[in-house]
RNA sequence: GGCCCAUUCGUCUAUUGGUUAGGACGUCAGGUUUUCAUCCUGGAAAGAGGGGUUCGAUUCCCCUAUGGGCUACCA
């Protein structure tokens, strides 16, 4: 038979009160990946879709792999993404404190009572001890699992008398574990995957306090939710397989589980598992999976993230909400404030995605016109580091003009330099196709054709251009010389604006500039020939 | 290996028994731009496979395959 009494929870009550508590809850051990910052999304635009209260919990119960810095950097990335918990590390609230290493005396006063009630026991089996059963059961084709199957025969205080359990709580470090029973079915509920039938046969004994007196993720976890009146646990679906455990352990302690939504894994494009802190250092991931930028401890390093790559946290913010839930409409561009009223769990997926940064990248292109005047402070920027000075007008003119051919502010000075300083630099492969008399030739021509025109428009260029000189059958090739000169490469807006905006002086500078640099490359190359015939002889 | 979850165009996804299976990114072609980009128009592109249930299955059930998670005194 299976148990339905975990579907009707406190869901709807909660629905119905406008009762909404949700927590975010990583651990110090590294920077937030782009999958953490999902979670911390998702329970953000609950949170505030409902009224309810978002909250912040550093859950630090492995002292090993602690890693400083970590906590500002989960803070600092919640801040530039503009979801920010209501409650919490950082915060404050009325449910402190909100680090599990500060709240080792209430896992110790729950502990007791698992233990008191028979769902916890101590162990006392070591490290080699567990690792020599593994091995035993490994040799025989076999996974050792420390369940109601062997747990009789461990070193536990399941089969030693009160005495003997005396000596060894005084003599011995020790676990404590929590006591499954077996042969029980029963459903549990994911707001995402619907009902799970779990079998508790095949559950282990995990261990809810570890030898150094720290409480396990699963002990503290549980408390902590249940004591901060959570009404809703959104984490990511590699907590499905422990949900059952979970359950169990509301269970022992007579308390109503909080609903559970496992959201859907961000997956590594090459195939090779969900993506992880780590993916970083070993180069394995083809794109950014840090929100800002990482300085790995005790070295040099640093890893830029989403931020300092360029991507506006609104577009980042947008990507990633879109990566696993779908509102169902056309649009895609959705504000934060969107985001918020459209949301909604049954709109997420079940199933995991792949990560594609071309998207992202045309998300941040939409948002391009939403920060203009960012992009005005980042040309402001480049002009005043050769000490340019120009109009706000002009700059803005500018702006309108190139904006549509970037994705990125920093792209913004590569493609509208030439309005400001004269090409340093030639493309070197069209430059070696124009190395002859021929294009020096045409050069020339343009430059006395420019002179000869007044007055100096945009109509009047484009009209001497292709009226006065439609006996010219290379106007293609002039073209390409035109723009050349003045841009250094055969890429940018229409020549005739160019022309315009750099006025007749500045033009016939730079096509003089790029007729001295053929004139010297022929030169040169003459001059190797001469070399070559002399060593021949 | 065991347990659990998932499976629609290359990618993100819509569709909750009846659709020419829709959109977005990317891609390709054409147009505009005498360049490039933008933009516009159009195209190619998907229900993992096999069984059921049903008048009818992408949708419900089962099996297989594939991918993923868990299987720690890590979270």
């Amino acid at each position: 038979m299976v148990n339905n009494i975990f579907r009707f929870n406190n869901y709807f009550y909660s629905m119905l009160n406008n009762f909404v508590r949700v927590r975010f809850a990583p651990s110090p051990t590294g920077p937030l990946h782009l999958g953490g910052v999902r979670t911390a999304l998702y329970n953000y635009l609950f949170a505030k879709k409902h009224g309810g209260t978002f909250i912040l919990r550093i859950e630090d119960t492995d002292q090993k792999r602690f890693i400083p810095n970590s906590e500002s950097y989960i803070i600092e990335t919640l801040k530039w993404c503009k979801i920010e918990p209501d409650e919490g590390v950082g915060y404050g609230g009325d449910y402190f404190p909100y680090y599990q290493s500060k709240r080792h005396n209430i896992y110790h006063y729950y502990i007791d009572k698992l233990l008191k009630n028979g769902d916890a026991y101590y162990a006392f089996d070591t490290d080699s001890d567990l690792n020599k059963k593994r091995k035993e059961y490994n040799d025989r084709g076999l996974t050792f699992s420390y369940n109601y199957q062997n747990r009789m025969s461990l070193k536990n205080s399941l089969n030693m008398t009160e005495k003997e359990l005396y000596d060894q709580l005084k003599h011995s470090s020790y676990v404590v574990r929590f006591k499954v029973k077996p042969g029980e079915k029963f459903n549990i509920y994911d707001l995402i995957h619907g009902n799970i039938i779990v079998n508790t046969d095949y559950l282990d004994d995990k261990i809810l306090l570890k030898s150094d007196g720290i409480a396990t993720y699963h002990l503290a976890n549980t408390i902590d939710d249940h004591l901060m009146k959570i009404t809703h646990v959104l984490r990511g679906e590699e907590w499905l397989s422990s949900m059952s455990f979970h359950i169990l352990l509301y269970k022992s302690f007579g308390w109503i589980p909080p609903n559970f939504a496992h959201l859907p894994l961000i997956l590594r494009k090459d195939g090779k598992g969900k993506i992880s802190k780590r993916n970083v250092d070993n180069k394995i991931s083809d794109f950014p999976i840090f929100p800002i930028q990482w300085k790995v401890p005790n070295t040099k390093t640093i890893i830029p993230g989403y931020r300092e790559l360029g991507y506006f946290p609104e577009a980042f913010v947008n990507m990633l909400a879109f990566l696993g839930w779908n509102p169902g409409t056309k649009n895609e561009i959705f504000s934060l404030q969107e985001l918020i009223n459209s949301f909604s769990l049954e709109k997420v997926t079940k199933s995991s995605a792949y990560f594609d940064i071309k998207k992202a990248n045309w998300f941040n292109k939409k948002y391009l016109n939403k920060n203009k005047e960012k992009i005005f402070l980042a040309l402001l920027k480049e002009l005043n580091k050769r000490s340019l000075k120009y109009k706000k007008n002009f700059i803005w003119k500018i702006i309108d003009m190139i904006i549509d051919r970037i994705n990125f502010i920093h792209e913004i000075w590569e493609h509208s330099f030439y309005f400001f300083i004269s090409p340093s630099y030639y493309d070197i492969n069209f430059f070696k196709k124009i190395c002859n008399e021929k294009s020096l030739l045409q050069l020339e021509r343009l430059k006395i054709l420019l002179t000869n025109i007044s007055p100096f428009t945009y109509k009047n260029l484009k009209y001497f251009f292709f009226k006065k000189q439609e006996t010219n059958k290379n106007k293609y090739e002039v073209m390409q010389l035109l723009r050349f000169s003045l841009v250094g490469i055969l890429k940018g807006i229409d020549v005739f604006i160019i022309i315009e905006i750099l006025g007749k002086k500045e033009s016939k500078q730079r096509i003089d500039n790029l007729i001295s640099k053929i004139k010297e490359k022929i030169r040169t190359f003459f001059l190797k020939k001469e070399h070559k015939n002399i060593d021949l002889h």
